[in-house]
DNA sequence: TTTCCACGTTTAGTCATACCAAAACTGACC
DNA sequence: GGTCAGTTTTGGTATGACTAAACGTGGAAA
């Protein structure tokens, strides 16, 4: 029996193999993967190699292995992809600048949503986006519900499009710039300042006005950055 | 001595650990990993935890660990979370409509930065894209080297805004989308087409115009996701 | 002196075995 | 039929061993 790989990475080839059947709906989503013996067994490796395998293939996000239950496989969703570089991400985050690059790009992006918001929003999408905007303004005096409630209003936009990928980098956004935001003091003044701002662009998108709804999107959010320059300094 | 770890996931704090140590520096970029014997102890643990945690690190990206040579450190820049994503994103692209969302996302990006650079491009950005376009111009008959001009003059778009996140975008762009692309029929009147295309978006950014930029690029991004369709039928 | 190669020394890759503790399963008991 | 105790799996870790590739060193050759 070839003990010993020729390629010097047999758990690669594993990793491989199993990330296909996955592919290939021969594991199926939900489903626990095998016992290690079994696969040892099956791939003629130690289970030294299968356990490197079983971490790769967990950190890649193609299973879920919580700590002493059976792996998971997990069929991957663009969230999954975005816990695959939260890893990266913190460093990046943690170098000067690396913040605000991040929060730049969700202008950039949040802007073009609102833009696009104005031009091609449905009857539903609007009224989502009031119900959202009522949610926030019922929560002015309770910091935490407010949080959640700004999250949802900003998170409507990022669903309009009906494009999968934008919820999943609206959840990026917020887990990734919520460090920042969990220690920055949350007050209902600031709250009601933010909630005007949520309904000026929510008013600029009902009035279909493309540049109105992007230019008060990135007011918001540039004070909001404002904020977190006051509180944190240079980031 | 303590021999079993109480939470169950040994290698995860080992794995913590030492990505905070190459965050704060302490395990410089380039300089490679200590030797597994070395962390076992240092770490007070077997070397199958070491095994694992080091594969972890490697996936993460955090490190580079080619076959058998020590693992270096490497400072994670933004396209290193590129990398880190692509297993999961194979996978995405290969069901249906998969393509498609991440090409949407493209347009909308590629649209808000045509904007942007209508509206904020300095005389040297102009420059930068003049240039690109011009190489793009004289490679119409070298449909080769004309992908490489034309993923050049996108990627100018992308460093207008001097926004490191954005040129790693664009790679990321060009790397996932690049098995459709490579299978395409590629003729000079095609790149005839696209040339005219690319013209007359750095027009609109010339003459200041970010709602004719955005028209065009969409124009464009859309007649090339049309030569996909037509090639690929619903992808 | 510099270059290069043979040699011994690390070190990553893998295997085998063993043990513990937490899950998962089983069956008896209420 | 539902609950709980006991048994069997199964993941987490440790230990020791062996192979082959990478590395480092010093001496021989140019």
């Amino acid at each position: 029996m070839a003990q010993h790989d020729d390629s010097g990475r047999a758990a690669d080839q594993v990793v491989h193999s199993i990330a296909e059947r996955i592919r290939l709906g021969d594991l199926p989503d939900g489903q626990p993967l095998p016992p290690e013996r079994d696969l040892m067994e099956e791939y003629g490796i130690s289970r030294t190699v299968v356990r490197e395998a079983v971490r790769t293939l967990s950190s890649r996000g193609l299973i879920e292995a919580l700590p002493r239950h059976r792996p998971v496989v997990r069929k991957p969703g663009f969230d999954a992809a975005i816990d695959a570089v939260g890893s990266i991400v913190t460093h990046l985050l943690s170098e000067p600048g690396g913040v605000r690059n991040l929060f730049d790009t969700r202008i950039m992006v949040e802007a073009a949503l609102a833009r696009q918001a104005a031009q091609l929003a449905t009857r539903d999408d609007i009224a989502a986006l009031k119900e959202a905007l009522e949610a926030n303004a019922a929560a002015v005096e309770d910091s935490e519900e407010f949080y959640r409630t700004d999250n949802a209003f900003h998170g409507v936009l990022y669903q309009i499009p009906q494009n999968p990928v934008l919820p999943a980098i609206h959840r990026a956004y917020t887990t990734w710039l919520a460090p920042q935001w969990s220690q920055m003091p949350r007050l209902p003044e600031r709250n009601r300042t933010n909630l005007g701002a949520h309904k000026a662009i929510y008013d600029a998108i009902l009035m279909r006005d493309p540049d109105a709804a992007e230019a008060r999107l990135r007011d918001h959010l540039s004070k909001a950055w404002a904020q977190v320059r006051e509180t944190f300094g240079d980031v």
